[in-house]
Formats: structure tokens, C-alpha cells, sequence
DNA sequence: ACCTGAACACCGTTCAAGT
DNA sequence: ACCTGAACACCGTTCAAGT
């Protein structure tokens, strides 16, 4: 018998080569973890075991369980934040909202997990996810801003469109598969053009 | 020495009277704790050390750690359905909207455990929380109903309030406190009439 | 029927030790 | 600087035993 093994790991020259991780390594795991088995799946255990380290190994990338899922929330927040000015670019007025609101609802749709993390509690009023945050209403303004609305209305619009989306996925997830969620969504965008516009 | 203990517990024939507890002191515990811990912080053990029992002895009245948190759903649900139709009856039109929303605010601030409860997903899609949800549902429909609009529109129009009051909710507690916090609910409820009226 | 208490699995966290 | 592995605390859950 030779010294090959049944699982075919890449042979090396020292025996048990010590894993590598890294930030955006752990990062990437937790949010294909979040979306996959949803937010509270994500664990220090489960990715520390898919990135086949031990759970100690990761506090040197990030600070305990709610560092990870800070992290997460991060990256969805930026994440959801450029989905939305992808689909308000080149869109002018009503057309926009109803553009940005169904690729908001979109991307909530793709990614639960990552969705979920959004709106957790920041730590701080002004760290990175509040930064994240203000930067996603800033996007949605910047809208209303172009439509004709001074800036106070438009942040003022910004809010009331984020909180009817956010609200929305929110009563659709809780609610699970059914419907009339298709037909209540288009409803709630007209709601919120007509209600702004006036 | 006489058989005097420091303590002054109620002294009783037999050693150490056995707790007895019930379904209805577990849910008044749980939801005092969630209001004023978070409802995070609502366990097992917590509530158990509460009511002066092992934890174990909660899976007579309860179903482990989700089943405790889901009675706390259903009874926060009933709650603020309560408190909404208190508030929307006897006035008529764009008025109730705005008592409506002003009402589920202001429970939503003083029970907040019990208000982040509300949304936990259901276990069946018509279970007792489902059910509940239905009814806060219907209870806002019926301002929309007695205002002229049909039952589909006002099923639309309910589901708009909803997603809006609480999507706002979401967003204001993970921002924190804050100053702009009140116009903004201002102007989301006249959005909303508007909208709907239209 | 209902609670106790022991037992177990699992997870987050810390830390000394290695590389 | 970064990961291992042992150690610990804590919590949910099960179950045999008591009342």
C-alpha cells in the first residue's frame, strides 16, 4: 500500500496545512450561510466549521457573534444600497419608486438572510451600519430630490418609502407564500406615488 | 437555637412548598420580560428563575424556548389589535387613519418586546398567530370599509397601513433615538391618506 | 398532572500554547 | 500575527423519579 489517501486533499509536504481565513473569507460564508438557512443559522460554529477552522479562530477577524452578524448586515445594507441606485438610474419620477420598490423587493426576495440583517440594532448611533443605512435613504431621496421635492420633503419621502417597503417584506415573510402579496405590493407603490406627489 | 429561618418565606407544614404555575403567569412573566429586557432576552431560564421554578418545568405549559416565545407573539398581537380598534372607533375617515396609527405607534413604544413579537414567523400558515395577525388586519380594513371603499381595496388599503406603520417602527427603533422621528411619522401618515383616498 | 434534578448536547467565549 | 485546543459558563432539552 502506498501512502495515498481515499479523500483527495492537495497533498503537502507538511502534514494538516493550517487554514488561512480571512474578513472577507468569513464574510462571504456568513452571508451565503444567512441566505441559505436564514439569519439565525448564522453561528460562530457553522462558519467557522465551513471555513474549516475552530470558532475561537475567528474573533481575530471579528468581534464575537454580534461582530459576525454586524458584519453581515454591513455588507447586505451596501449590498441592497447599490441594487437600488442600479434600478433608480436613468428613471425619472413615478417610474422610479415603482423601479427602485420592486428591486428592493427583489433583492429581499434573493437574499432573506442578508435582508433580515439589515435592520438589526447598530451599535453605535453613527458606526458603519448607520453610516450604511443613512446611505441607502440617501439613494431613495436622491430621487425625490430630482422628481422637484425640496430636500427636507424628499428625506421626508425617502422614509415614508423605505418604511412601506421594509414594512411590506416584513408582513410577507411572517405571512409566507400566499397570493395577493403581487397585487398588494403594486397597490402599496401606488399608494406611496400618489400619496407623495400631492 | 429555635427552627427560625432568616428568610421569611410564608412558613408552611410541609418543606419547601412546591411552586405551581400556569400558562397565564408564564405569558405575564415573558411579556414583562420582553418589554423590559428585550425579547431576546426572553429564555427559558429567565422566565423560569422568575416564577421560582426549574426550567424543565415550563414544557408543561409551553413548547420549548419557541413555543414560549410564540405565546408571547399571539398575546402582544391581541394586544395591539386591541389597543387599534380602541383607537379607530367612533371616528370616521382620514381622522381614524391618523388615531389608528398614532395608537399602534404609541404601543409599539410602550411594549416594545411585546411589539417585536408581533412579526415572528407563524409555525403553520393558519395557526393561532396567523389568526391574530388576520384580526389586526381586519381591524384596520373595516376603518377603510366604513370610509366607502370596497372589500378588496380596503384589504389593499390595510395591508398598505400596516406594511407602513410598521416598516416605520422597524426603522425607527434600529436608528435610535432622534429628532426627526415624529415629523417624519407625520408626513407618513398624510402620504398614506392621501394615497389612499386618491 | 405537574415539578424536580440529573444528565446531555451545543454554543459562545477566554486563554495559554504553539507556529 | 494567527490558529489550536482545552477549559468554562450558560442554555435548551430530555427523562426518570418523585408528589
Amino acid at each position: 500500500m502506498s501512502t495515498a489517501r481515499p479523500d483527495s486533499r492537495p497533498s503537502r509536504t507538511r502534514s494538516r496545512p493550517r487554514s488561512r481565513i480571512s474578513l472577507e473569507g468569513v464574510t462571504e460564508v456568513a452571508l451565503a450561510l444567512a441566505d441559505r438557512e436564514g439569519l439565525e443559522a448564522v453561528s460562530l460554529t457553522a462558519v467557522a466549521e465551513a471555513l474549516g477552522v475552530g470558532p475561537s479562530a475567528l474573533y481575530t477577524h471579528v468581534d464575537g457573534l454580534e461582530g459576525l452578524r454586524y458584519t453581515v448586515a454591513v455588507a447586505a445594507t451596501h449590498g441592497l444600497t447599490e441594487t437600488v441606485r442600479d434600478a433608480a438610474v436613468g428613471v425619472a419620477g413615478d417610474e422610479a419608486v415603482y423601479s427602485l420598490g420592486t428591486a428592493y423587493r427583489g433583492f429581499a426576495h434573493e437574499h432573506p438572510g442578508q435582508y433580515a440583517s439589515t435592520l438589526l440594532p447598530p451599535r453605535s448611533s453613527d458606526d458603519e451600519l448607520a453610516r450604511a443605512s443613512r446611505g441607502l435613504l440617501d439613494v431613495i431621496a436622491r430621487v425625490f430630490r430630482l422628481s422637484g421635492l425640496d430636500e427636507e420633503a424628499s428625506r421626508s419621502a425617502a422614509t415614508a418609502t423605505r418604511s412601506a417597503l421594509h414594512g411590506f417584506l416584513a408582513l410577507e415573510f411572517a405571512a409566507g407564500p400566499g397570493r395577493d402579496h403581487d397585487r398588494h405590493f403594486r397597490d402599496l407603490l401606488t399608494v406611496l406615488v400618489r400619496g407623495i406627489a400631492a
